[in-house]
DNA sequence: CAGGCTAGTGACAGTCGCTGACAGTTGACA
DNA sequence: TGTCAACTGTCAGCGACTGTCACTAGCCTG
């Protein structure tokens, strides 16, 4: 059961949350001011800065769950399956999952909304990679624990890691390029990239 | 022929650079004003920010110079080759080329002391990345244009680069960590990195 | 070589993100 | 009901960055 404080809070948590990510996609991340934000929820800067860390932390929160949410897929993989067969199943089973728990929050339109914001926005590109670095090394050590090897002497976990981030992070780069970003092109891309991964990686392209 | 007004202009910029990366790398970025490296040349704050756009573009000046000569490297690479193959040459052929390249404008070991400073300062690796994701796009139109296959609809171009920037970073973060953080330990580790791609990324690793 | 032109600079004021300090208010709980 | 802790607003201040304006130093022409 809630408290009422912690309803509240909850509440002018989510509708600063909601007014930033609006404003930003709206009206771009850059000119959106933190009074602005704050202005729109009629609440003080000061008051802002107490549930956000900074203009950049809201701008993710909803970044965090779904990064929380794909840890979590992949840690609940069989353990005897391969590194990177249960990667690729943590992402495509997981997305319907992961999918739920953002419209608990805001609505998915405006999640992807915001996705195209953070790409197009240097400053957010910049703290979208450093992040997706950090969950990398995350799952790292946990690709390293479940095969019982060392994350600092094999470089296979890293490596393994930072091939599939760096596939899904091409996939989602042409998904907001294009139009058509819907879950559906997400997941069959991503697919067809994974497979690909092998035959970009070997020979030339030009005998097709 | 350099006019005197040409020379000045050089004389502060380059001073403006050492002292930065001088004060980056010994007290840190965050702890370090505009105000100070102005201070520390003895030009006002406002010339500064006419020679550097910002506090971290002064910090990344240096690798500008290193990138723009991986990306010639590339450039240079004979056609026939396969594209891996001339991503894999360039970067271990033209190391020396790109480690001459810096010496002329600082010394390399506060270029390498900026390195970890970079990979260590969340603001800074978060530029980083993101400015290693536009020189990846670079060069995977540079292998499109190559192999003679269109960047947009092929998706192997970006996925080699993403793959092959994947395990540079792996290796020089590995690098990084390591005290023998010499050219000869990057080389020697991304060849190896770059062998064991294939490897980490089929089947599992338990049975060594 | 005198005088004008302009690039480069410094000084100053102002915006925005962000933080610390302090005081007022509101919900929780005895 | 009164106390306490959590939450909030106000204010003052720092650092990054920008616009403006006046001034100086190098250059270029007559």
């Amino acid at each position: 059961m809630e408290t009422l404080r912690e309803r509240k809070k909850r509440r002018t948590r989510e509708s600063l949350l909601r007014a930033a990510l609006e404003l930003f996609t709206t009206q771009g991340y850059e000119h959106t001011t933190v009074d602005e934000i704050a202005e729109a929820v009629d609440v003080s800067q000061r008051t802002f800065f107490r549930y956000f860390a900074g203009k950049e932390e809201v701008a993710f929160a909803v970044q965090n769950i779904t990064e929380a949410a794909f840890v979590a897929a992949v840690r609940a993989r069989p353990p005897h399956e391969a590194p990177m067969k249960a990667l690729r199943q943590a992402f495509l089973e997981g997305w319907d999952a992961i999918r739920e728990t953002v419209e608990s929050i805001v609505p998915v339109e405006l999640y992807l909304r915001m996705y195209r914001t953070i790409e197009s926005t240097p400053a957010l590109l910049a703290a979208h990679l450093r992040r997706s670095a950090a969950t990398e090394e995350t799952i790292a050590r946990l690709l390293a624990e479940r095969e019982g090897v060392d994350v600092d002497t094999d470089p296979r976990p890293r490596l393994a890691v930072a091939v599939f981030a760096a596939v899904i992070r091409v996939t989602e780069r042409q998904c907001c390029v294009r139009e058509d970003f819907g879950p559906e092109a997400l997941r069959t891309l991503s697919a067809a990239h994974l497979d690909q991964v092998g035959s970009a990686l070997t020979g030339n392209w030009r005998g097709a």
